[in-house]
DNA sequence: TTGTAAGCGTTATCAC
DNA sequence: GTGATAACGCTTACAA
């Protein structure tokens, strides 16, 4: 059964063997209610004695319709996008429906192009957009004019909720700098992410709402821009350290650049969490790994993932399927009473 | 053209409207040589003014062929999974390939069965597969039996070339070693990776090797396992410096657990590098974001996979493809010459 | 409950 | 060079 060279089984085959025609056959696959117990039996019995597996592609050309999700993204964090992935997967386990990655780069002058005909190639069931791709209405626009069904997953309010997976950045980032707000802490400076992130201004917004509150200062010499990376997060962090009143916390817009930030306070002889407090975003591996362990806000990507694909996968239960996803506050050892408190 | 609901144009609509035949325009598609130029360019013009684009689905079904490659990995790293995958997309972008992904658990006991059924189901071109899962040969026996392509990637010599891509773990790890060596270190520690990888042998073989050739010590009471993870880098670590002559560094067999190696060196109060010299494996971003700076030997990911895909979208030129590739010592920061030289 | 005929969109065969 | 015709493996009418 199944040896190299050998062509694969069809449904004529089973059919043949069982003595039924191969829409009797197909009911069987379909698991057509309609269907006498000993016919089913004994098809079943043929299909996996052949070890008969449906052609995906004929039955795809058949319903017009191909069981396949597609995902496109432009992501600097491997781990959310591996996260994604893998919650992709939990959700078509099992199932017939695969997943097909698209990863581009945003910046190039051929996106556009590029992104149609990968869906019109591919005739997709379903398309999942990462951010800041996902926040471009132009691309939901392309989806709709190409009929392509699709999820955006973002840190706010991006379109209906069957088009959509939400985090809530900015409740989580205002939660978190209470916290330090509560630890004592008065200049707290924000790492902010790039322009033209919806994250980057959902993140600002939250550690804004939560030193307004107190009438705390949040004027622009606690923010440094940086762009989600390493690099980056350093170079915003010097930024902030060498301010005549240099803050006692900050709070980056991710863990990488968080990482960053840790990174130069110990360059410039600073201990963290003893001389500066320092929260990131999302919770990758990353947080649990540099010294001090990094307190953060956890992004529940794996969560949202599985909720996209079943949002593809069951179109008419995409409004009843979750959108809504609550960020968790992660104390670790990155965070303290400031020194002269 | 292509808006929503409308029905995409078939090669029927592009035969009518340039008054040919349906075969015509197949050879249009797909550049038959024999052509008349004048027909060529009146069939290229409806199908540019139709946006006609050809149903890889019927595509598929008529040549009994699926241009999809697939990718099978249980791998904790995340950045080589992802670098994998980008390695792949460079190999097919502007092609009419896609590529799908598998996870899977290695533990699972339904391991097997689960592949098959992936590989059965989506009729794949092709399918590469990453260690450790790679290093099991009856996966590559597996694949046989379906009569599926397959690349393995492997840190040795895992099969011949058409089906292989490989880097020389052993010999970088070697001279990443006898540069500590150089540097005046005597005992040096090894943190191993799993039981059962091959990356993990090859790299405690080149560590043996680099001592050996100097009559160093490398005994069991150097040596400590770790399973890729951060976490047991950390135990592993701990495990090495609790010794009554701890080594004056060590070499950790992927990135992640020397991080660990650093932060347990901390912990106990130690510097590095003038403590402890550690170098990892891998350059992963981590590499360069922990402090200090961690060297280490680069894993060339992304060219190792554009050539196995390349070798399955040409399976007649796998053979001249390149099989082997280079690793790089990458120096930074977590070394220097021991303390009591 | 089951079967027949037609069709999904493409390519291969073999005439012309 | 080009075009009928029959596959490819499956599903949806519609009948029986």
């Amino acid at each position: 059964m199944g040896r190299t060279g050998e062509a694969k089984p069809t449904i004529n085959d089973v059919a043949r063997l069982s003595g039924v025609s191969k829409k009797t056959v197909s009911r069987v696959i379909n698991r057509s209610p309609l269907l006498n117990d000993a016919t089913r039996e004994k098809v079943e019995a043929v299909i996996a004695q052949l070890g008969y597996v449906p052609n995906p592609q004929a039955r795809a050309l058949a319903l017009r319709r191909n069981f396949v999700l597609g995902m496109i993204y432009d992501n600097p964090n491997a781990q959310m996008v591996l996260n994604f992935q893998e919650g992709v997967l939990d959700a078509i386990r099992d199932s017939e429906y695969a997943l097909v990655i698209h990863p581009v780069d945003r910046h190039s002058p051929t996106l556009f192009d590029n992104i149609r005909r990968f869906i019109e190639q591919q005739r997709l069931s379903g398309v999942m957009i990462l951010p800041p791709l996902s926040e471009n209405d132009a691309f939901a626009a392309l989806f709709d004019e190409l009929g392509c069904n699709y999820v955006r997953m973002g840190s706010a309010e991006l379109a209906d909720p069957a088009h959509l997976v939400q985090s809530n950045d900015r409740e989580g980032v205002r939660e978190a700098v209470e916290c330090l707000i509560a630890e004592g802490h008065r200049r707290i400076g924000l790492v902010e992410g790039p322009e033209g992130f919806r994250s980057a201004y959902e993140r600002h917004q939250g550690w804004r709402e939560a030193l307004e509150a107190q009438g705390l200062p949040c004027d622009a010499s606690l923010i440094a821009r940086g762009s989600y990376t390493f690099e980056t997060g350093k170079e915003a962090g010097a930024a902030l350290l060498d301010r005549d009143d240099p803050p006692t916390a900050i709070f980056a817009s991710n863990d990488v650049m968080a990482a960053g930030v840790v990174h130069v306070a110990r360059e410039r002889g600073l201990d963290v969490p003893r001389d500066l407090s320092v929260i990131g975003f999302d919770d990758t591996a990353i947080a649990a790994t540099i010294w001090p362990p990094l307190t953060t806000v956890r992004w529940p990507i794996r969560t949202m993932a599985r909720s996209a694909a079943r949002k593809l996968i069951h179109p008419e239960a995409a409004n009843r399927e979750q959108s809504r996803f609550p960020t968790e506050f992660v104390p670790r050892a990155s965070t303290s009473r400031p020194a002269q408190g």
